[in-house]
DNA sequence: TCCTTCAACTGGCTTGAGCCAGCTGACTGG
DNA sequence: CCAGTCAGCTGGCTCAAGCCAGTTGAAGGA
């Protein structure tokens, strides 16, 4: 089979994972090809079956197969990334087209978008969020809105937004989930918040169970984590909104002038 | 020991790496701390030890705790990350402390920066790269530039920047490993490129073997990868570098305006 | 023709055993 | 007092075996 000429040094989960990771990038195994079973591939290095397993996790932690309880082992399709444009905010995108960027990302992909407001809540908000709306950590009370965002009925991110109760008083934004044309912002700028700066702070993790579960993540691969913090003209803070969303199908494009 | 009331419907390593998740997240197993001996494990919930050794992988794969090999399994000390921010290519900045925004964030957390230009070599332009210059794909020859950055004298990044052969001309950019006061951005505005626009298209992936080990990565950990784009005053692209960080140590901070 | 059944595949998980290699601290001999 | 040794800890990796649970397609009966 696939005997090296002499003494490999390297353990043999790793080598076979190093083999298939090779006849992956070679593209021997294409996108979507399956890979030996674990007994097959067992057999072929004469190694025992946990061994195979073994180098079949490694290739999982890597983010490169995924496994299908019943089929088979599959080489991870990678699919292009939805691009959130930094342009996202803007009011004439938001006028001129009436979708939200969400949507047309999506749909310029040939998939199906939806958008889900699961709930609508007051309550305390996290430290981190009380930071960066300016408000004691102790006591700041807010909406609490949480998005769902789908491609094709897939569930692709999440969004928790954070609207000081100051702010949302008792307009749709504090209890309607169903905000109507030109969606959230159109609604901020009615109060007199139009949006004028936004920051975005992002980091990168792995998931935890619960959102595994929840966006339906294979293991090895990453979330990206957003914290986006919405400002007015007068550089106030009005919202801050939390994103988490699969790092293998989302990322992130940001056009913009150099300050100063 | 932690044996629960009655048949507990969960596997086993679930069940263990259920647990450990529980007290680390509780705060009884702190950051740094040491979990029970992969063969305590095993005793306590009346298992196998490559059952214990089960769930402790899938806490490394969540990137909660790393192993050290002779001393135990740790949980995993969260440092604070490194916010690189828009800011990073501001002018004004670069002037006033004449040093590097990378130099002045890892300052900041009273580390000790270090940037080492590892290679400068001229070559063909991968194919993104190509595209983002605006070069033919085909016939691209560009400078490459190969940067580390370190931390405390721990890799947390690398950066290989790609210059067109007819900007870079026979300027230090050209050549030279040390680009001198102001760094890179200084000498392209010497050259008639100041930077007037940045694009940044990021994404979040595993590892490859090669960054991990380049990295020194620990299992469980994402890359953050930041494809940039310099554009000067006329929006021409002059300069696109392509940024690989270590996600448990790095996170980006955009600060902007909307437009339009 | 259509549906059911079922055998033969797939991965998922566990057991209990063994050997190797890195680390640490205590003990020992100079 | 110091340096070297070594026992006893740690995780790293493998083996061989077994049972379970999804999936698939072919064989067979209505």
């Amino acid at each position: 089979m696939k005997q090296e000429p002499e003494s490999d040094k390297r353990l043999p989960s790793r080598r076979i994972a190093d083999d298939l990771r090779a006849s992956i990038e070679r593209g021997d195994l294409a996108s979507g090809a399956k890979l030996p079973s674990e007994r097959d591939l067992a057999a072929q290095y004469g190694t025992a079956r946990n061994t195979a397993r073994e180098a079949i996790s490694i290739l999982q932690g890597e983010g490169l197969v995924v496994a299908q309880h019943g089929r088979g082992v599959f080489v991870r399709p990678q699919q292009p990334l939805m691009r959130l444009g930094s342009n996202r905010y803007s009011r004439r995108l938001r006028g001129e087209t009436g979708l939200s960027p969400f949507r047309i990302e999506v749909t310029k992909q040939g998939r199906t978008p939806k958008t889900e407001c699961r709930s609508v809540t007051k309550e305390q908000a996290p430290e981190d969020v009380a930071e960066r709306l300016g408000l004691d950590s102790g006591n700041a009370t807010v909406v609490r809105r949480e998005n769902w965002y789908f491609a094709d009925d897939e569930p692709v991110q999440v969004g928790v937004t954070y609207i000081p109760v100051e702010v949302a008083g008792d307009s749709p934004l504090a209890s309607a989930k169903t905000l109507g044309k030109g969606s959230i912002y159109a609604r901020f700028e009615e109060l007199g918040y139009p949006i004028a700066r936004i920051r975005e702070e992002i980091s990168a993790r792995m998931p935890n169970p619960d959102e595994m579960a929840g966006l339906g993540m294979p293991p090895g691969v990453p979330v990206i984590e957003v914290l986006h913090t919405g400002f007015d003209e007068q550089r106030r803070p009005f919202e801050v909104t939390r994103f988490v969303m699969r790092g293998d199908l989302n990322g992130l494009d940001y056009d913009m002038p150099v300050e100063d």
